[in-house]
Formats: structure tokens, sequence, C-alpha cells
DNA sequence: ATCGTTGCAAACTCTTTGCAGGATT
DNA sequence: AATCCTGCAAAGAGTTTGCAACGAT
């Protein structure tokens, strides 16, 4: 008998925050989302129910340069991220294009890269 | 009369720690590396004197995604960094380039990148 | 003799975990 | 009713800070 999983308030709050946001979020910003759907959600239920999405496969990590660990929907194509030097929100780029020519040391080996563009969103621009 | 600095074995030894590490060295590893030099030496000493050395200019941070912050020898011309997957270990990247189109979306503007490569080092290629 | 610096321990922040009560099936 | 899940509080890991003693000038 598979351990089964049950469908709570809680829950649903947390996998809406991510889905509303349209953006990869920190642990504190899914629990400021969750909270505007299930008042009173604790820190730990964030934390324990990112694990598990994790887990799942519903989620990934984005993990940002001296910054905390944020999380977005799976599944999406490969692409980069954006961070307002202003806000600190991240934003997925998709269609950006990065062409790499890598001079590594002698005897070092390359198996993957990341990139990350900084700058003003739409809303600190203005 | 301005503040007065003082040379202490703990301050050259920790500055030592940087010039033979060649790679930027996070708080733990400069502790160990300055600890081959005084005996003793404890992290809130490593933890400040690295402060102050961000505020001279001496050394500047380096963040790693998903890691903790290294510090290196500031004064390099502008270079990348590589990441060994195996043994953590973080190295300068000369001579790496990069071109980036990024197409950012309507009223984003972008002020700067990063950008990182993972892989074996040589110590763990073997 | 000053007073900058250090080591220790306490404080803080972010994240994880134990446990008893509450909620879902 | 069984047991998964939650909230609270305590516990960890990494970093910062207060304070008395140390030590460079």
């Amino acid at each position: 008998m598979p351990t089964q999983i049950r469908k709570t308030r809680q829950k649903d709050a947390i996998r809406a925050a991510f889905e509303e946001a349209n953006r990869p979020l920190s642990t504190d910003e899914a629990l400021v989302l969750a909270q505007k759907h299930v008042e009173g959600i604790s820190v730990a239920t964030v934390y324990r129910n990112i694990s598990t999405l994790l887990e799942d496969g519903w989620l990934i990590a984005v993990e940002m340069p001296g910054g905390v660990t944020r999380y977005e929907l799976s599944g999406k194509e490969h692409h980069h991220h954006f961070q307002c030097t202003q806000c600190a929100k991240v934003y997925e780029l998709t269609g950006c294009a990065v062409q790499v020519k890598p001079k590594l040391p002698r005897g070092f080996r390359a198996t993957g890269h990341e990139f990350y563009v900084y700058g003003l969103c739409a809303d600190c621009s203005i």
C-alpha cells in the first residue's frame, strides 16, 4: 500500500502561490502569497511542502548567486534568470541566447554552466 | 587623528591564506589555511578581517549560486568562475569569452550579468 | 598606558525536525 | 478511526556581535 497523500488547504495555497506568481519564489515570498489563501499558515509548512513538491518534480530549485534559493514550476524549456537589483525579485528569461567559449585550465573538464542577468525590472524602471 | 590599524599575526595569516590559495576562498577555507600560520585563530576573527579587507578593497566577494560566498584578491581583470562539482572548490577562469543576447521583457533594463562554469577540476578529473 | 584586536559565547537568521493536536480520507 | 499534516517550539548551520582580556604601538 503506497503512502497516501492528503489534500489540504495549506498545500493548495502553496501550489496556488507558485502558479499565480509567474516567477521563481523564495520560501518567504511563497509564505506571504500562500497566507493570502490560508491565514496563519506556518513557515515550517511552506518548507515541508516545497521539499515535497521538489521530490515530486513539480518544482525545481533556482539558485541565485548571493541570495536565497528560489523555486519555480518545472517542465519549462531551458532558460536563464534575471534579478532586479532594486526589488530583488527574480524573473525567468526566455529566448536569451548565450554563446560560451570557456578556456579551462589544463586538466579541467566542463559539464555545464549557469548564466544570470541583473538590472531593473519593469516595476522598478519607472 | 585617523583611527590606527595594528599589525597582528592573525591578520597576516588571513592575508597569507588568500595570497597562497590562488583561488577564491570561503570563510571556512580561509580559516583552515590561516590556522596553518596561527594555531587557534577563531572564526570570528576570520569573519571580521574579511569584512575589513572587503571595505579596504583588498578582497572582493564571489557569490556562487547555491553556495557560500567566496572571496578573492581584488584588482584582477574581468573574469568568471568555475566550480568543481566534486570537491566544490572554486577557480578563476581567465579569457573565458561569453556572448550574450538577452531578450528582456518589456520595460526591463539589463545592467550586468554573471556566468559560471561547472565541471571537474584537474585534481578531481584523475 | 592607550585602545585596536582577539577569543569566547551569546545572539541572529535561515532552515530543519520532534512532537502533540488537528484534519482528511 | 487511522494516520497524514500542521503549528509550535526547539534544534542546527552559518554569520554577526558584546564584552573582557590581550597585545601592538
